[in-house]
RNA sequence: GCCGCGGUCGCCUAGCCUGGUUAGGGCGCCGGCCUGCUAAGCCGGUGGGGGAGACCCCGCGCGGGUUCAAAUCCCGCCCGCGGCGCCA
């Protein structure tokens, strides 16, 4: 009993925990009874088969060093009853290890002491910045958010109300194209020309500038997965509302580059003094969005596939706590320096993923919609994703196993950021101003925007 | 896509043809002994699971099959290398 999963332990030395913890994230707890008394079946099974399969191993040794063939032939009948049995108690053992591991998959990850218990709306904020622009119309909605809520939010109010991201793009800017997308493909998806594709390019050069000052390695994985790597990294909900599967083969688009960078050591074992691994995956993303009925249906906020930078971290078990916050304060920088203003949340247990323990949200300002609205997610998925995939940790002192920590968090997720620039710095005449943070990324480009986008008459292409 | 060869413990490798010792050896790593210190040397450990424990089971890319018995034989798949073909 060495390398143990911490889900796996309290479910067998505390299971009424374990049901606490889907209670709180408004799951069916009765699975984590089911799951204990199968798993406590399993190994009772499991020491019955192996009495009976080690009685079969002996007699077989005993064929091998008998050399008279009367002997023999009894030893081999003997041997072949015990086979039969042998047999029978397998069959039972292989459906219940079956089951286990069903229900293993199925249990979600623990829940951090400081998570806020509830339903999406029990979100606790846990820092604002900036000073947003909020149109008079919305300054009640806003102090609800801000005040009400215990913090005082320096902001500016605005007479004009800003015209929302999809309208800029398609009729004021003419540099998206939602609708012959539509014709196309679909829903949710975009054509996007000039200055707005230089913006998306810029975006993730600067956070991948940014991170990689900070020694996080960058990679670009593959944008597909085989069904075993994906359904260790995410959970059934994600599976089924967010990804694409390529006809005809094992393979499944990726709906981040998470997805990936979790695999890069699936299977192996990592020591202790490797750790933290820190990295940055560049990558489209292919999402199907298929839970989200019709909101955000209009513009490119949440659509099919966009480009995004992401930080992946391999941690030691107590470490993680401290590189979440890291991760997150990351993210915090980069929206900083691009001057949106935002908060940051923590994510109640009822809209936690099932791999993570805890989840902070970045969360920009939309003066159109008067709302903050998510940009960023860095989870700390603690040791579940690692147990799934088999990443195992080896510390040197005593050669002890277990298993790593991962954790992810966005950088910059290309079209949703775009989106919250179109509205922050947008000036009443629709002129968009550029961050300057993100000069340095355009300058080398003759064709590239430098300081604003200016409405156009028509669509460029 | 076709043909050939290969995949063994963290890494390298033996075993496979000809089924049956405990999957042997080297490196690395961990622990101990030795030592004034270092080097060297010696001993043990170094995949997963179950069991309170003595121990036991499973594990040779993955999944099946044959057999009393499979790393070894057979079938399918995946991956790698070489060759041929095709394509940008």
């Amino acid at each position: 009993m060495l390398a143990q999963w911490s889900v796996l332990e309290v479910l067998r030395s505390n299971p009424e925990l374990l049901k606490d913890v889907l209670r709180k994230r408004y799951m069916d707890p009765s699975i984590v009874d089911e799951a204990y008394s199968v798993d406590l079946e399993w190994r009772r099974i499991q020491v019955e088969l192996n009495e009976l399969r080690h009685t079969h191993n002996v007699v077989t040794k005993m064929i091998a060093q008998t050399k008279d063939p009367q002997e023999r032939r009894k030893l081999i009948e003997e041997a072949r009853q015990l086979i039969k049995r042998r047999e029978q108690l397998e069959k039972r053992f292989k459906e219940l290890d079956e089951r286990r591991w069903r229900l293993l998959y199925a249990l979600p990850n623990l829940i951090e002491e400081d998570v806020p218990i509830g339903e999406e709306d029990a979100y606790v904020p846990v820092m604002y910045w900036g000073k947003p622009r909020v149109w008079r119309g919305h300054e009640e909605a806003f102090l609800k958010e801000t005040r009400e809520r215990g913090f005082n939010v320096d902001y500016e109010v605005i007479d004009w109300r800003p015209v929302g991201h999809a309208d800029m793009l398609e009729n004021v800017l003419k540099l998206g194209d939602t609708l012959k997308a539509g014709d196309v493909a679909g829903s949710r998806f975009y054509y996007l020309f000039e200055d707005i594709v230089w913006l998306d390019f810029a975006l993730l050069l600067f956070a991948i500038d940014r991170l990689t000052s900070k020694g996080y390695q960058l990679v670009l994985p593959p944008y597909m997965l085989r069904y075993k790597v994906i359904n260790g990294v995410i959970d059934v909900e994600t599976f089924k509302d967010a990804i694409y599967k390529i006809e005809g083969e094992d393979l499944y688009l990726i709906a981040t580059a998470e997805h990936p960078l979790a695999a890069l050591y699936a299977g192996e074992e990592i020591y202790d003094d490797e750790l933290p691994k820190k990295l940055v995956g560049v990558s489209p993303c292919f999402r199907k969005e298929a839970g989200a009925g019709n909101r955000d249906i209009k513009g490119i906020f949440r659509v099919h596939q966009f480009h995004k930078v992401e930080q992946f971290v391999y941690s030691l078990p107590e470490d993680s706590r401290r590189l979440h916050e890291e991760i997150i304060g990351n993210a915090v920088e980069l929206f900083k320096e691009l001057g949106i203003p935002f908060r940051v949340i923590n994510i109640p247990s009822g809209d936690l993923g099932a791999c993570a323990v805890k989840k902070y949200d970045l969360e920009a300002w939309m003066p159109a919609q008067g709302r903050y609205r998510e940009m960023v997610s860095a989870s700390n998925c603690t040791d579940w994703q690692a147990f799934r995939l088999g990443i195992r940790l080896v510390r040197r002192k005593g050669m002890e196993r277990g298993y790593v920590h991962t954790l992810n968090s966005t950088a910059i997720a290309s079209t949703r950021t775009i989106t919250a620039i179109l509205e922050n710095f947008q000036e009443p005449d629709g002129t968009v101003i550029i961050p300057k943070a993100l000069r340095k990324y355009l300058e080398p480009f003759e064709a590239a925007p430098k300081d604003y986008i200016k409405p156009r008459p028509k669509r460029p292409a």
